[in-house]
DNA sequence: TTTCTTCAAAGTGTATACACTTTTTCGGAT
DNA sequence: ATCCGAAAAAGTGTATACACTTTGAAGAAA
């Protein structure tokens, strides 16, 4: 979908990422990427710049640029603003929501599904947070959309770091139960389950060990 | 309080845009950038970069970049977003509130009406912006903080396209009320100010003529 | 006059070169 | 053996060079 050489090494750092192929704290140096995606410094500084909006890379000044290490605290925070945002989205979705809407949503959920069944735990990840985004661009605020999506894509690795299957069959039982609320009309509900659901998520993370400190690793 | 020459520059294009000595629409030519600013283009490049990734400056591939013209609706889904995180957000900061925080809030207002009385327009504007930053600060969620940050200074070339002084001042003193419900422990009467009182913004941005059609602008 | 076509000028995209900073290594003093 | 310090190595920060794309203008055909 992006054929820009930037976004292309974009995706596939945030792949490595990700998948923990390049583990947290990690330096990453240019020269030795540039080697390796055959291209030029330039590009690979353009590329760990825009990691680093997203919060997947951190890079400090004159001594490079570090695969991010998010601490539980920081975890908490980014899901009490999806909290305060989410249970909001769902109150304005349901105030304006047409059944078609509500048919993508509910397609969602069977992708979901399926991704949960292959055990593909990338997709799964992927979709869980997605579910949200959908939601905002069916609304049509294309902002809020935006926004949820930077935010999800900043969650990515905290989840990967903290989230267990049976968390992530838990996110997918509640995101059912939603929508069968909103499609009930049931707005309160509806509401309260998305906002229980996160604080579902986020208690989940608490109860994880502390973050190792944060090591540099050789290749 | 950035010393770094690529925040220096954005700095100083963030503060010509806002002010509307760079028209929106207006095309910014790396070279010329870069010979005003005595860089190389690289450091133009990049804060134009970092700029765009804020919306003040929209890239178009192997085109260049231009000044943004934020539409009436694109200004009003940032408004619909905020009025969501932040009806939120006064819900969250109420239920943990202490009375020094109050105080530094009352602090806040204290400076707007300083800026207002002054006739101050572009730090007016900021700190109008800044009370909520200042209340996700105040909360102890810096992710919550830098995310409004976010959104704020992306409003910025709306409400400078689009607010007027009367509104400013509606603003102001909405504020106002709102940190006296927050006083008074109303939970409430606070979220319902601070839902109005975003709702009455957006409204005074529907009223507003559309925007004029993108011009490119010689110097 | 209008509309193509072509070619030069302007501008962006990427690579490379060089300056400066940080990190590492190695030798000597304690 | 340990600790310091200087010099080399590695790496980042910025400028410049060159290739490719877009824009604009001049000229030929209708």
């Amino acid at each position: 979908m992006n054929s820009t050489p930037t976004g292309f090494i974009v995706e596939s750092l945030t792949r490595l990422i990700v998948e923990h192929s390049l583990q947290p704290g990690e330096k990453l140096v240019e020269q030795k990427l540039a080697d390796q995606f055959g291209v030029s410094r330039t590009l690979i500084r353009q590329a760990l710049f825009k990691l680093s909006q997203n919060r997947l890379v951190r890079m400090v000044p004159a001594r490079g640029a570090f695969v991010s290490a998010p601490s539980v605290t920081e975890a908490k925070q980014v899901f009490a603003v999806r909290r305060i945002l989410e249970s909001g989205m769902t109150r304005s979705f349901m105030r304006q929501a047409t059944a078609k809407q509500i048919k993508a949503l509910k397609a969602h959920i069977a992708e979901e599904t399926a991704a949960i069944q292959r055990g593909d735990v990338s997709t799964r990840t992927t979709l869980l947070g997605n579910f949200h985004v959908r939601m905002a661009e069916l609304m049509g605020n294309e902002v809020l959309a935006s926004l949820l999506n930077d935010l999800i894509s900043r969650c990515a690795l905290i989840t990967l770091m903290y989230q267990s299957s049976a968390d992530a069959e838990h996110s997918h039982d509640e995101h059912a139960q939603i929508v069968a609320a909103i499609e009930s009309g049931d707005e309160e509900l509806a509401i309260a389950l998305m906002d229980d659901h996160l604080k579902h998520v986020e208690e989940a993370l608490t109860l994880q060990s502390p973050p190792e400190p944060p090591k540099a690793s050789a290749r």
